[in-house]
DNA sequence: TAGATTGTTAATCGATTAACAATC
DNA sequence: TAGATTGTTAATCGATTAACAATC
């Protein structure tokens, strides 16, 4: 491998893939996989699962394959689970408060460590042990705990200024989950959620299949 | 361009995209697009966009560009939204009420018609004029009332289960939120979304950043 | 050692971009 | 008509798959 080239967004994508069926393989107490057996479990092909971790370095062996507990650390690493990023969460509404109890991200090493809304009768609330502060606290907040990822769950048209008080505040990372291509003027990495996209592609998919039955319906 | 070829996923996930894209410009009170203009404002080439709306017919027209109405309503078309496609959403907690407040699912035609959990101190309860219902009413329900799709945002241990359930009462699609890759023995759609999967993606990006920066520190 | 399976190169496939004739 | 911009073909680029020598 070349540890100077670019690894390719298609591959990176598939690395939290691959973490979690070597967490199901883990808890399975698997000790060792072959490239063949993964492949068939996840249904890509042995190849592709060698090129990618190819880009990362030789984790496997030989004659033997790989082994699990190694691997699934390997790309904890890269993924940087190891950092011990920290999170908040700005608007506790629904979506905001079904993040705070997604213990999922707690399990990759995502700590939150604050939940903020602006909203008098939910300051002070307790979500998992986390009271909501008001956003008057925000920016200091964020200096004093080094937060590095925000996940802004406001309505929409809060979300550009929210954001970018966030960036001002120091935030590196924003996750955003308000249906817009979010574009602000800082040195931010931002990662958008577009749920309704996801269900538009179930739409799509589901009109298709209506339409081949009917056309097979139609051909007898 | 040709009917019977069959359209890529990767044009298929880049239409709810265009589609948000021409709803801005349709509020924005704007006729006409280029497809040079759309691609200046969605950071992709206009060919990209040219090729892609030929693989369901000519929208445009030479020396003019795109009618931002027709074209709108051609991809909502195509995305099916004009199906009306009946929702029920499985699991009323946190996600679940996140999604049943989500507007932007009806605006898109997708209507929300029932929701359904199992804790006693739920069921009753109104959501956006919708009464929460026991899961024992749901099979009937989903018959009588022609249900499509199914959004499950029950706990983990619980999933396969109750999409096991909704497939069997008549259910087309799923849309999973628990983190697995939800597989069943049933002819139904699944699309799963995996939130964690896009944080750990945010993580990867802000690690490479932090190590540049790193590097470019140490160079000087 | 023999068998298995990786790491890696080469071949293929598909998706994106460039180019331009057609035409509004 | 002249200018603009599409629809579409061809060229390029990147990602996936196949193949196999290296080696555990």
């Amino acid at each position: 491998m070349n540890p100077k080239k670019k690894i390719s967004m298609a591959v990176v994508k598939r690395l939290p893939r691959y973490y979690r069926y070597l967490s199901d393989l883990l808890k399975l107490g698997i000790i060792r996989i072959s490239s063949k057996e993964l492949s068939d479990r996840m249904g890509i092909t042995s190849s592709q699962i060698r090129q990618d971790l190819n880009c990362f370095g030789g984790f496997g062996q030989q004659g033997y394959g790989y082994n699990v507990e190694i691997l699934y650390n390997e790309i904890g690493k890269i993924l940087g689970l190891g950092n011990n990023y920290k999170t908040v969460i700005i608007g506790a509404g629904n979506m905001g408060q079904a993040l705070a109890n997604y213990t999922n991200f707690e399990k990759r090493g995502y700590k939150l460590v604050g939940i903020f809304d602006v909203r008098p009768e939910i300051i002070g609330k307790k979500i998992r042990d986390i009271e909501v502060m008001h956003m008057d606290e925000f920016d200091d907040f964020v200096k004093k705990n080094k937060v590095h990822i925000a996940m802004i769950t406001v309505p929409y048209e809060k979300t550009p200024e929210v954001a970018t008080r966030a960036a001002r505040a120091g935030i590196k990372g924003l996750w955003n989950f308000s249906p817009m291509d979010l574009k602000i003027p800082y040195d931010v990495i931002i990662e958008n959620v577009h749920l309704s996209d996801g269900l538009m592609v179930l739409g799509y998919r589901l009109n298709e299949k209506l339409r081949e039955q009917k056309e097979n319906k139609e051909k007898n």
